[in-house]
DNA sequence: TGTTATAGTATACAAAAAGATACTAAGGGG
DNA sequence: CCCCTTAGTATCTTTTTGTATACTATAACA
């Protein structure tokens, strides 16, 4: 029997996830389907270009998400969630779940 | 209606199960039970006492852990998960579910 | 002809996280 | 008297992340 070969796995999902926009991204296109860069850039109040184009790489390549040129000019370019992605769905959910009882939590030890 | 309000939820989350060792200081205690430091340091094969320290004091500065002194020479201290803690399994499994899956997946990617 | 739009890249810099290493206190054992 | 143990601190360096800012191509529009 080795020794708690399943806490490699757990980091696994972690790194995907992790990245200050990742999970706004995610859920953005879980939610919301297709959407091009410049939309992406309006839903995410905040990020950068570098940042969004960064994120939106690693995702890419992690097979998270896809991305689709338009050969356009100003270009256009799309990105969707993979049906991989959204395999993801169930860790996004349970982590909303969580964060909104630990809001309440907190309030809690505040008025102790 | 308002704009994605459970966005910040997730970040909670994620910002208690970040940090490389969190997630496996977090399984170690829920599947073994309390802990002493020293056992810890052991548990989590390369991490540093600075970085378990840190990141011990983090997890019980959220309410995730409890730790216990015992005044003794040499000094003996315990770790273990709050009831609150308990409440991340959840989420830990659920990743530890999806990385698995991610695994079969990246070798089905690599086969092609 | 100059301006606007889109989806970026390039560069420099700042901040945060992680790692390496040395040090400490205090009692027990030899 | 010196060394061992445990659970840390303190300091410094490296690596990783994130931010700010400027720049590009190309067509359409006024």
């Amino acid at each position: 029997m080795d020794k708690q070969p399943e806490l490699c796995r757990v980091d696994d999902a972690l790194n995907i996830l992790v990245g200050k926009w990742k999970p706004i991204i995610l859920l953005t296109l879980l939610q919301q389907g297709t959407k091009r860069f410049s939309e992406l850039k309006r839903s995410v109040p905040g990020i950068t270009q570098k940042m969004l184009t960064n994120q939106l790489r690693e995702l890419e390549k992690e097979d998270i998400i896809t991305r689709k040129v338009y050969a356009q000019v100003p270009p256009k370019v799309e990105y969707s969630i993979t049906e991989y992605g959204k395999s993801l769905e169930p860790i996004l959910v349970a982590m909303h779940d969580w964060g909104t009882a630990h809001n309440l939590h907190k309030k809690n030890i505040i008025s102790n």
